[in-house]
DNA sequence: TCGGATATAGGTATTAATACTTACGATCAA
DNA sequence: TTGATCGTAAGTATTAATACCTATATCCGA
C-alpha cells in the first residue's frame, strides 16, 4: 500500500481502538508500529520523546488531560512534518473546524469502515489530506462568506461596477461623468443605487464593499 | 555543520518550541545551549548578563512582557555582533518589516521544516541572513510602499486616530462630533488634518488609507 | 411583442465635507 | 521658561454628496 516505511503512533482512551487500528496495520505493509498513549499528557511527552522518528500520529479526539487537538497542534509546531489523523466518535462542526485549525491531514468518523480508514492514511502519507464526508458543510459555511462578496457584486450592473471602481480611486461624480463621459446627474444615480445596493450609508460604505468584494484598487 | 562553536539561546512562551529547537540542535555539531526563557523580560535579563559570549539568539515574536522584535533591538544594539533568529507564527507583513528594522539577522515561520531551519542558522552564523521564501514577495513588493503607510499612521495623533476610526464606521462629523463629547467643528479640523496627512483627496482616500494601514476594521 | 432592467439625464433640496482662517489652554521637552 | 505640539473651537465659503422625483431610449428575455 505504502511506498516507504511509515513509523505511527497511536493515541486513544480505549484500548480496545488502539488495539483494533494495529490489527488493520498489522495486516499491512511498511507500518511500524512505535508505541501509545491513552491519554493527552502521557502521549504528548511519548510523543516528543520520539520527535523526528515518527511519521504519522493517530489521534482520538475527547481525552482526559489534553484533546486530540491539543496533541495535533504541538505536534504540528513541534514536528511539522509529521502527519495527524484525527478519529472522532462525533461530527460535529465546531471540532472539525477546530481539527483544520490546528492543521490535522485528516478526519474520520469512528465509524468508518476498515477502507475508510486505509485510504485515509494512503493520501495522508502521500502528502494530501482525507476529510470524511462531514465536513461538507463546513467547508460550504467558509465559502460562503466569500460567495456573498461574489453575490453581492454581481448584482451590480456594469456600468455600477465601473462608477465604483472610480469612486475608490478618489474620484468626485463630476470627475467620474468625464472620464465615462456622461452626465454627472447619471453618475449620481448610479451612486444611489449603489448605497442600495449595498447597504451603505455612504460612500466610505462604497469603498469597504468594494474592498471587501475583492475588487481591483490601485 | 558549523565551522566554528556557536553558543545559542532560545526564547519562547512555549516550552515546546524550546524543546523542539533543542532537540533539533542536540543532533548536530557545534552547538552549545547557553539557556532558554520563556518570557520577553526574563529573556533581557539572561541575555544581558551572557553578553559577549552569545552568538546566536533564537526568539519567538509573541510573548509577554516584550517582543521578540524589542529582545532584538536591545540585543542588536547593546552586542551587535550576537546574531538574532526570530522565528514566528505569523506571514504578517507588519511583523516581517519589523522585524527587518530590527535588524534580525533572519526570520522563519514556524511552519517551517527542520531543514529550513538549520540552513537559516547556518547562513546566519556564516554572516548572512536568511528570511524565508515565503516572505520574499512581501518584502518586495510591499516594503516601500506600506512603510510609507506606517510612518503615515504613526505620525497621526491619538486623536486624529480615534477619529479616523469612526469615519471608517461610515459616521458623519456629527455623529462623531457626538460619540468623542467634542464639537464638530474640531472633528472637521481632525478630518482636514488627516487628509493632509494622509495625502488623501477625501474621506475615501481616508478609508482606504486605514484598511492599508492595518487599522482594525469592524 | 411586451415587460423589466439598464443607462441615460434633468429638477430640487438638503446635508455633509472640504478649505481656509484664527485662537486659546494644556502639556511636554529643550 | 520658552517654544512646539495637541486638542479644543469658531467663522466663512465653497464644493460634493445624498435623497428624493420624473422621464426616455435601448436591449434582452419570456
Amino acid at each position: 500500500m505504502l511506498e516507504s516505511n511509515c513509523n505511527f503512533f497511536v493515541v486513544d482512551d480505549h484500548q480496545l481502538i488502539i488495539d483494533g487500528i494495529l490489527g488493520m496495520l498489522k495486516e499491512e505493509a511498511n507500518f511500524t508500529f512505535l508505541g501509545s498513549a491513552n491519554d493527552g499528557y502521557t502521549a504528548e511527552e511519548k510523543l516528543l520523546e520520539l520527535g523526528g522518528q515518527l511519521d504519522l500520529v493517530i489521534t482520538d479526539i475527547n481525552m482526559s488531560g489534553q484533546t486530540g487537538i491539543d496533541i495535533c497542534k504541538k505536534i504540528k509546531s513541534a514536528f511539522p512534518s509529521v502527519k495527524v489523523l484525527i478519529i472522532s466518535m462525533y461530527q460535529n462542526n465546531t471540532v472539525i473546524r477546530e481539527a483544520m485549525m490546528a492543521e490535522a491531514d485528516g478526519y474520520i468518523l469512528k465509524t468508518s469502515g476498515k477502507k475508510d480508514f486505509l485510504l485515509a492514511i494512503q493520501r495522508i502519507m502521500e502528502g494530501g489530506s482525507y476529510y470524511s464526508e462531514a465536513i461538507l458543510p463546513i467547508i460550504y459555511q467558509e465559502f460562503k462568506k466569500e460567495q456573498e462578496k461574489v453575490d453581492a457584486l454581481a448584482q451590480l450592473t456594469t456600468r455600477e461596477l465601473d462608477v465604483l471602481k472610480l469612486i475608490v480611486q478618489e474620484m468626485t461624480s463630476e470627475d467620474i461623468a468625464k472620464a465615462l463621459f456622461i452626465s454627472k446627474k447619471t453618475v449620481d444615480n448610479h451612486r444611489q443605487n449603489l448605497l442600495v445596493k449595498t447597504g451603505s450609508k455612504s460612500s466610505i460604505g462604497l469603498v469597504k464593499f468594494a474592498i471587501k468584494a475583492g475588487l481591483e484598487i490601485q
